[in-house]
RNA sequence: GGAGCUAUCGCCAAGCGGUAAGGCCGCAGCCUGCAAAGCUGCUAUCCCCGGUUCAAAUCCGGGUAGCUCCUCCA
């Protein structure tokens, strides 16, 4: 497997702390409102990562995070009369439940700030004790960036000046411009306050992950876990702080490899909270499949930026299709073992950075060969076996192709619809063999209009919702 | 003001120094009562200008254009 490591910029071989095993972190959500499209692409994008590794032989362990201590939570809080627990237990079964449409598997670990306040706590004391963090007069923690010598390793940022340029106001105590806040002391009413040593507070928002980590994963004296993934966005200033925190408090790296995933843009602009824009995954599994949305939310390598738009999304639904046209052929046929050429290359595609165009293109190609296959050889059982057993292959490693085709191709149509679908099918088959083709042509045009395309087989007639 | 990324067929998108994958759209054909589906065939020299090399879309330098980060963000 090689992967892109985005600090030393360019592929590497994975080559796990641990033989035959992975351990991976990625940064989730803060929950205080509902997951974008956003979300939904760095969630995809190593959750086909977990499965590619495992399909790989190895021993997979992913960790991903609620944040559930946040100011934007506490303003939700404030804003909607509703307690901070509300509001993130209702956006975390949301999250879940909107991902799990998506097909994205659970992680293994997911832990929450508000369950690590005891590691937060101690790797914050440790800091301190070693003297890369400071106590301010009003109760604040900050890391003092000028003791960690590797501090700008990660997003290779050196410019010390920044200061001046910067448009962070420097308006509290910090030593150094970009010193952060470890803990956030109490001040006012505010109603999330935990005890500690230092102060009478909150954690700010880079610990809890390093806290996070050092919980629950063992590493070695070189590093915690093996990679790190995020947003790309989170590369700076989040993992760079992150990957201070925990280099000083533990004395080794945090991460191995560090993954950072594109954006996504909406009709070429970006999408994000301050413009407003942002495209929720609820209004869009509204709209669309969450297979076909996988599917197209995949098509593009996770590190370009992902510019969605319907069109795009209706041409992915069309290649989709047709991989269920296929499986609608072999259906019902048993699962025998999955061809071994196409196996391979899929698995050469992923493993190479997680080349899912490339994966795709091995896809249509063998949909293509298989159709001709069946088209010269209709009843060829051993073939529709393979297929089928290929098609979960698929389905197993990214995601997709899992459904059955009849209820694929009818998803919206309900009972009543499907009945009158039924009736005038038969009604133009019958039609059609009195060569009333005026009349079999009419009823055809109707199921056009209402959305549906037929397509006659040697099996009888068929039909899709379009 | 600093840091960085990208630029490939009408559209989406691989390519990672060895002579341009795949999909959508389009055209022609096979099949069909006609269609649809499926199959076959056809459709780009890679933003511009230099350079390195036997060989560059791929490396280097300079332009141009777009985007991102430095502020909550995936």
């Amino acid at each position: 497997m090689v992967i892109y490591d985005s600090v030393q910029k360019t592929k590497l071989q994975l080559v796990p702390i641990k033989t035959g095993e992975v351990s991976i972190y990625v940064c989730g959500p803060t929950v205080y409102d509902d997951a974008h499209l956003g979300h939904a692409r760095s969630a995809l994008a190593f959750d086909v990562l977990a499965r590619t590794l495992k399909h790989l032989g190895y021993k997979v362990t992913m960790a991903k995070n609620f944040t559930d201590i946040d100011d934007k939570i506490i303003k939700k809080a404030e804003a909607t009369g509703k307690s901070i627990q509300e509001i993130t237990s209702f956006y975390t079964d949301r999250y879940l439940q909107e991902m799990g449409a998506l097909g994205v598997g659970r992680a293994d670990i997911e832990p929450k700030a508000t369950q690590s306040l005891e590691a937060i706590e101690t790797m914050i004391q440790t800091l301190i004790d070693k003297g890369f963090a400071y106590r301010v007069s009003n109760g604040d923690v900050y890391f003092d960036t000028s003791k960690d010598s590797h501090y700008g390793d990660i997003s290779h940022r050196v410019n010390e000046n920044e200061e001046n340029q910067s448009r962070i106001a420097h308006t509290d105590e910090k030593k150094n411009p970009k010193d952060f806040a470890l803990w956030k002391a109490c001040k006012g009413d505010e109603n999330i306050c935990f005890e500690t040593a230092f102060s009478s507070g909150r954690p700010g928002w880079h610990i809890e992950c390093s806290a996070m980590i050092e919980k629950h994963f063992h590493g070695t004296n070189e590093y915690s876990i093996d990679i790190h993934g995020g947003g790309a966005d989170l590369l700076f200033p989040h993992h760079e702080n992150e990957a201070a925190q925990s280099r000083c408090a533990t004395g080794h790296e945090l991460a191995k490899y560090w993954m950072h995933n594109g954006f996504v843009q909406i009709d070429g602009e970006k999408m994000s909270k301050s413009l407003g824009n942002s495209f929720f995954l609820k209004d869009a599994l509204q709209v669309y499949d969450g297979e076909v949305l996988r599917y197209y939310l995949n098509s593009v390598h996770y590190r370009n930026d992902f510019n969605f738009n319907e069109e795009d999304l209706l041409a992915a639904k069309k290649r989709l299709d047709k991989l269920y046209r296929l499986k609608k052929r072999v259906t019902p046929s048993h699962s025998s073992a999955p061809d071994t050429a196409f196996k391979t290359a899929l698995l050469e595609a992923m493993s190479d950075d997680l080349n899912v165009s490339m994966a795709l293109s091995v896809i249509d190609e063998m949909v293509t060969q298989n159709n001709e296959k069946l088209d010269l050889n209709p009843k060829d059982k051993e073939l529709k076996k393979e297929i089928v057993a290929t098609i979960e292959f698929i389905n197993s490693l990214l995601g997709f192709g899992g459904k059955e085709p009849f209820e694929y191709f009818q998803i919206g149509i309900d009972e009543a619809l499907k009945n009158k679908i039924e009736t005038l099918l038969v009604e133009r088959t019958e039609a059609k063999k009195a060569k009333n083709f005026i009349l079999s042509d009419a009823i055809r045009d109707e199921l056009t209009a209402m959305g549906i395309s037929i397509m006659d087989t040697p099996g009888g007639t068929v039909w899709e919702k379009a």
